[in-house]
DNA sequence: CCAATAGTGTCTTTGAGACACTATACG
DNA sequence: CGTATAGTGTCTCAAAGACACTATTGG
């Protein structure tokens, strides 16, 4: 019944389309996939977040769904609507609505992700600024060289970040993360990371096992001098918010 | 330089509006500006939030304003973007994708508004309930009778009230619903009503102070029966989220 | 002085951080 | 048996709920 008959009067509108930060963390920093841009100098940055307009018979998750299939391979991440953006001048090009879409994923995953297609690239979070247009992210390449988004990507990584610190304790946005089955240490690296400060190990370990947020498996890793961690999984998928 | 040279290739696309849900509370009851639609036979339900196709030169903030401005006569309002709707069939007119808003106002300012032009109309929530399509806000009509509202309004209420309990102790959106100058049972009442459970008195009273949320102001209530109650006032404005 | 609400003091419980301790696997 | 990390027990402190109390105003 959608997308055929249109009884609404059309008028000039902007474009509708969808970006999208897909993110993992490595070893305590925070990685973002980005491509390379043809017409950087245009716009301003040489670097832009995947994203695509949005088909007339798409949902935006479904046109999330194709982006992250069709650059980075994915079919399955944990996947939430971030914001909406609509400056005037957010896209030199022409008048463009974004709605921003961040998905997580484990390392494993974006290093496959990242290799996918080529123009692909790996920007790394150096810390959280703010410019003229509210918060930004300041971001490096792999090499450490500073490294500019195009349109208010920057600012569309640093919303995420913030959604990630709020929902961090209360919701199971953690273990998005990290593989199937993880040590508490390596969990408690992954918040202190999105924190940007450390924990104290026993609080942390008996918030994550008395709020039934993850259960042990008896099993234990394996492939590390001294002592091995058990590796522990999440208990519920279930209730986002 | 917006709107006018327009580089991208354009497609067929969905079109954009808004959606604002314009709340208040009034004695413990959460009360939504909606307004009766012409042609509600076609689209189900009587009544629909007020909302607004999206203008090539307006920003959604401007959007909102402007619905604000010409179908509540208000000026300011807190206003919060909710999130995007993108259902292919949430609007059996056509594709639309809208993005929603919520704006708090106090019930002097809410019933102002809900004068201000024929078809404007008060919906009560009655409670959160959950329907097919997520979660759903049932609504009453001022005299008691259920009303259904068009398109996913519902859901989009329900979703800001979800919202709201969520913001509610660790940012000032319940100032929002208040006059300037307020009691801390008026406050405590906006609390409770959000929440939908009773808070202790002192704790609360004790929690706001020390958050250093609000400052006595010296004054007190004015024409009540029995022991007038000290007026309030907010304290910070800034830091939303 | 009575009714009814405003406002506070204290106790208890809970949860988180600090700190120091024990446990275990590898070499 | 030493080393480095895994994992735990205890203390303290802060915040919130329960409960009971005092305070104040209009009639």
């Amino acid at each position: 019944m959608p997308a055929s008959p249109n009884e609404l009067k059309r008028h000039v509108q902007p474009a509708l389309a969808v970006d999208l930060a897909l993110l993992t963390i490595v070893d305590g920093v925070i990685e973002v996939l980005v491509q390379k841009r043809s017409d950087g100098d245009k716009v301003g940055g040489t670097h832009a977040l995947p994203g695509s307009i949005v088909r007339i018979d798409e949902t935006l998750e479904q046109t999330v769904n194709r982006v992250l299939q069709s650059k980075a391979g994915l079919h399955d991440a944990f996947v939430e609507q971030l914001r909406t953006f609509s400056a005037l001048d957010r896209d030199p090009r022409g008048r463009v609505v974004s709605v921003a879409y961040f998905a997580l994923v484990p390392p494993e995953t974006f290093k496959k992700a990242a290799r996918k297609q080529h123009g692909l690239d790996t920007a790394v979070v150096q810390r959280l600024g703010t410019n003229e247009e509210g918060p930004a992210a300041q971001l490096r390449d792999r090499n450490g060289h500073p490294m500019q988004l195009a349109f208010d990507h920057s600012l569309i990584i640093a919303t995420t970040l913030q959604r990630l610190r709020g929902k961090l304790d209360y919701t199971g946005v953690g273990f998005e993360l990290l593989p199937h089955r993880f040590t508490l240490r390596e969990l408690q690296e992954i918040h202190e990371t999105i924190l940007g400060h450390t924990l104290t190990k026993p609080a942390f370990r008996k918030k994550m096992i008395d709020r039934g947020f993850v259960r042990p498996t008896g099993k234990r890793e394996k492939g590390k001098a001294f002592r091995p961690a058990e590796l522990y999984e999440r208990i519920n998928k279930e209730s986002e918010s």
